[in-house]
DNA sequence: CGGCTTTGACCTGCGC
DNA sequence: GCGCAGGTCAAAGCCG
């Protein structure tokens, strides 16, 4: 089938991506970890630019960082009033459009789902996964567009402090070779 | 039997 | 303060 991966970047005003071909395969490769977590901190930007779910930019409550996975569980389902002591701190937020009949992109890691919502202007909802490798906190969230339907959209979430786990890394590497830069332009 | 998906409930942040 | 929307949890069920 034809499908295109777009890649969406955090277009910030400040750093435009120069060579975005390597940020894009820094996405998800085990070489991700020479990709700073300050380049992109602004993922809310290019998801309003792409209108994903709602007018709104993503608000950024996903302010789970890696440690308070944890703290951030109900304790007893009474007190769990410890997010004072909580700081929030924003992971990097990755996302990229494909044309592809199907939600999920093997990427060569392992997910597990962990939820779904629907989502206000969208009439797919959209589902979140984790990825399972024990330590590795890095989620995705995978969302279909109303108004395209062929375009799947998925976020990433954090890096992945391991390797990837699956063989099927090649075939990740050919989504990747198809990458175009998103360039949100409207 | 273990891992994964489904799904409703719960929690939090934000706008009004 | 209230309501809405998004994000997460966890029990139950399914499947290999």
């Amino acid at each position: 089938m034809d499908n295109y991966t777009g890649l969406i970047f955090p277009s910030s005003s400040s750093s435009p991506p120069s060579s975005s071909s390597t940020c894009s395969l820094s996405i998800n490769m085990s070489s991700s970890s020479t990709i700073s977590h300050g380049l992109v901190s602004e993922m809310e930007v290019l998801n309003n630019n792409l209108n994903i779910g709602s007018p709104d930019p993503i608000r950024s409550s996903l302010g789970g960082s890696e440690m308070e996975d944890e703290v951030m569980k109900r304790s007893e389902g009474s007190d769990m009033k410890k997010k004072g002591a909580v700081k929030k701190v924003k992971k990097p937020r990755y996302a990229f459009q494909t044309r592809s009949q199907v939600d999920i992109l093997d990427d060569g890691y392992r997910w597990r789902k962990y939820g779904q919502k629907a989502v206000k202007n969208n009439k797919f909802p959209r589902s979140y996964y984790r990825c399972t490798h024990q330590g590795c906190n890095v989620k995705k969230q995978v969302q279909r567009l109303t108004k395209d339907e062929g375009v799947v959209v998925t976020t990433y979430e954090g890096m992945h402090s391991h390797p990837i786990e699956k063989s099927s890394h090649d075939n990740f590497e050919h989504i990747l070779a198809q990458m175009q830069i998103y360039t949100p332009s409207f």
